[in-house]
DNA sequence: AGCACGCCGACT
DNA sequence: GTCGGCGTGCTC
């Protein structure tokens, strides 16, 4: 008889401990750490999931007290050795629970086990005869003997154009069957072949020191267009040869479709593809491919990070300074971390990839603790774009009142004339950012959050853009009833709209938000614009990643300056992103690019150094600035957010809780607010914080979590907690 | 989180 | 004397 430490599915903090239960003999020899079990609980010996974390001799329990184990649920382990390592890491490192977890390592409906998706095949049963043997059955016949389990009923019917009545027919009498068949639930469409390219002596360059140096972290800083995809397809290639696991993230399922596209071209469709996205049902099957060791290799969104490889040779984070790698929900695990984590059970190596990478990586860099291997050039010499900065402040001096400046317009009829392509960026969605009565100054807010509304053209309506709420868009001001309601502030619908009205010939499309809800259209998008079908594309961030269109010579940065201003300590690192990215798009051809950046503020460094593509000149800046402000990456930042519908409760509970952190502040950590949010108030809820700026570690972290715990739950049952280390925004 | 125990007030 | 309010504490 053995014991069993396990822990037990229940979103209960209280519970959130390993509880001990016999294996019983005849179970024994079927049982094994990771596998999931049903153990009773609690005084009315209810069934819960469990999972098994360790396995003991028997000698420090005392038998009377410890139940027995119901059943196993499944006869494997569901939950590698390497699974319950990276479980013991995801509580250390983000204070969550056991469930907390697992539920992000292993597939939600893995509760209902009957995920496998099953279809009829067709296949042959016993000989045509008699009045059978005509030439159409016998057609049918033959072509399911060469095809057996290939075709369904309907696909059969589909690919040969044989009407299912006959098929019935066949099978009624038995001459041909139907039998289940295990299908995976994947996009397992013919990718066009994609030649290995031979890399350039650059490329090859930093290829050939990340197999040979005795580093396991590096970071490939390469301006847009220096084809930094290519190495990763050789190091992955590299890694199938010594027969291990590599594992590609990118930054959101908008890229994979390019990122898939090559991947599949050149490795066939041994590949896991993961993401968000899925369907519960793909979701299942592609994390049951790679649990079975059918795939070597996965590209994927954050939660690829997660998958359950058990050979790692290689994870490579594509784009790595994207503040989406890092978890919006508990566990608010950050990709970089778990990589690395993953990566050090293996022996395997990291390798992070961007043209402007995270304050944090190349501080990283700086210390000796990551290698920086720089590409400096584009593919085939192709030059970088030719930037010029406008002062919008002097356009507006001498009267330009419009969304483009003198300069763009020109550019822009220029490329027109000449047939090339256009991106115009701008970082807002909607047509006008906030609506208001030039009579009283009313301003227009959103009745649930402290935010005011965008007017949007198309629905002729206005909406929130963080609850979604639509109104109907006013006529009159609803307190003093005048007519004078005005449109402020542009989105990229009004830059459509300027579009059409300043070059009606042109044909422009937009994407956005609001334009890629469907779940095809941002492709749609995407390849109608590559195919040539539009003049210009306008868009939001998600035009400034990835796109690599051969015919755009023009990219018009409308407003620079819009992140610039957010009261959020990386407002600087982002705006230099978006600029420098953005600006990537251009000239990636044959054709000499041109970049037009329009700012109110040319001279801030974010937008100077993005101007001059200068990454060092941005990084010296910008890390002075955190030193001094004590920001991150300098200090952890640990934001704690309440957040109730009762504006008092939310206020009262921050204050105690604040109170309650300088009780215990024996080490002096700086503290600062309560203060009310950024972003007063959300969908009704209205929202405090707290900082704590300081060099804590994570058990400090681990005791205010359990404090504020017990401060909500003794008083103030409708207050939100929730605590973010080092959390992407302020906001 | 559930669930039972238990210690008080209101009631047939 | 007992039905039921929900505060408290435990779950191998």
């Amino acid at each position: 008889m053995k014991v069993a430490n396990i822990a037990v599915s229940s979103n209960a903090d209280a519970l959130d401990k390993l509880f001990s239960y016999i294996i019983n003999d005849d179970i024994e020899a079927n049982i094994n750490i990771g596998q999931r079990v049903l153990v009773p609980f609690g005084k009315t010996n209810k069934l819960l999931t469990g999972y098994i974390i360790s396995i003991e001799e028997p000698f420090n329990y005392d038998m009377n007290k410890l139940k027995y184990i119901h059943s196993t649920i499944e006869e494997f382990p569901i939950l590698s050795y390497f699974d319950l390592l990276l479980i013991d890491f995801l509580r250390d490192s983000y204070f969550c629970t056991y469930t907390e977890a697992i539920s992000i390592i292993i597939p939600k409906d893995l509760k209902d086990v009957k995920g496998n998706k099953i279809i009829n095949v067709l296949n042959t049963g016993k000989e045509l005869e008699g009045k059978y043997l005509k030439e159409i059955y016998q057609n049918i016949w033959n072509l399911i003997k060469h095809n057996p389990n290939e075709y369904t009923k309907n696909s059969f019917s589909k690919t040969f154009n044989i009407s299912s009545s006959s098929i019935n027919t066949l099978l009624k009498k038995g001459f041909i069957i139907e039998a289940p068949k295990v299908v995976y639930r994947y996009d397992n469409k013919e990718y066009n072949k994609y030649d290995i390219i031979n890399l350039n002596s650059d490329q090859k360059n930093v290829f050939d020191k990340i197999m040979s140096s005795e580093k396991k972290k590096f970071l490939i800083r390469g301006v847009t267009g220096s084809g930094k995809t290519e190495i990763y397809m050789h190091l992955v290639g590299e890694m199938l040869e010594c027969g291990k696991d590599s594992i590609i993230l990118v930054p959101e399922i908008a890229l994979t479709p390019q990122m898939i596209e090559r991947f599949k071209g050149r490795f066939g469709s041994s590949i896991a593809v993961f993401h968000s996205k899925l369907s519960q049902g793909e979701r299942f099957d592609q994390w049951q491919r790679v649990k079975r060791g059918e795939v070597k290799i996965a590209i994927g969104t954050r939660s690829a990070a997660l998958l359950p490889f058990n050979n790692i040779g290689m994870i490579i984070i594509d784009e790595e300074h994207e503040p989406s790698y890092k978890s919006d929900f508990d566990p608010k695990y950050k990709a970089h971390e778990v990589c690395e984590f993953r990566c050090s059970l293996f022996n395997a190596k990291l390798v992070l990839g961007s043209a402007t990478p995270s304050l944090e990586t190349y501080l990283e860099v700086e210390k000796g603790e990551t290698e920086i291997l720089t590409l400096e050039k584009r593919v085939n010499d192709i030059p970088m774009p030719k930037v010029t900065v406008i002062d919008l402040r002097e356009e507006l001096r001498s009267g330009n009142r419009g969304i483009f400046s003198t300069l763009l317009k020109v550019k822009i009829a220029e490329r027109l004339k000449r047939k090339e392509q256009i991106i115009l960026f701008l970082n807002r969605r909607g047509f006008s950012t906030f609506v208001s009565c030039r009579s009283c100054g009313y301003v227009f807010k959103c009745s649930r959050c402290d935010i005011s509304l965008t007017y949007h053209f198309d629905a002729d309506n206005m909406k929130c853009h963080y609850c979604g709420e639509t109104t109907a868009a006013p006529k009159i001001c609803p307190k003093c009833s005048s007519k004078y309601v005005k449109y402020f502030g542009i989105g990229t619908q009004k830059v459509e709209e300027e579009i059409k009205r300043l070059f009606p010939g042109a044909k422009a499309i937009r994407m956005d938000f609001d334009t890629t809800r469907k779940s095809n259209s941002y492709e749609e998008i995407y390849s109608s614009f590559k195919n040539n079908e539009a003049d210009i594309l306008i868009g939001t961030q998600m035009v400034v990643k990835g796109l690599d269109f051969k015919n755009v010579t023009l990219v018009g940065v409308i407003a620079a300056d819009l992140t610039l201003n957010l009261p959020d300590y990386k407002s600087s690192e982002r705006t230099f992103q978006l600029i420098c990215q953005v600006a990537g798009r251009s000239g990636r051809g044959e054709k000499e690019g041109e970049v037009i950046v329009q700012t109110y503020c040319p001279d801030h460094f974010s937008i100077v150094s993005a101007v001059k593509n200068d990454y060092l000149n941005f990084y010296n800046n910008e890390i002075q600035i955190r030193k001094l402000m004590e920001y991150p990456p300098f200090t952890r930042l640990l934001l704690i957010n309440l957040s109730s519908k009762i504006e008092k409760d939310a206020m009262d509970s921050a204050k105690k809780i604040h109170a309650m952190l300088k009780d215990e502040n024996i080490l002096g950590y700086n503290i600062l607010g309560p203060s009310p949010c950024p972003l007063y108030k959300i969908k009704d809820n209205y929202r405090y914080q707290i900082m704590i700026k300081d060099y804590f570690d994570n058990d400090y972290i681990k005791q205010v979590k359990k404090n504020i715990y017990n401060i909500i739950k003794s008083k103030y049952f409708d207050v939100t907690a929730t605590i973010d280390l080092n959390p992407n925004s302020l906001l």
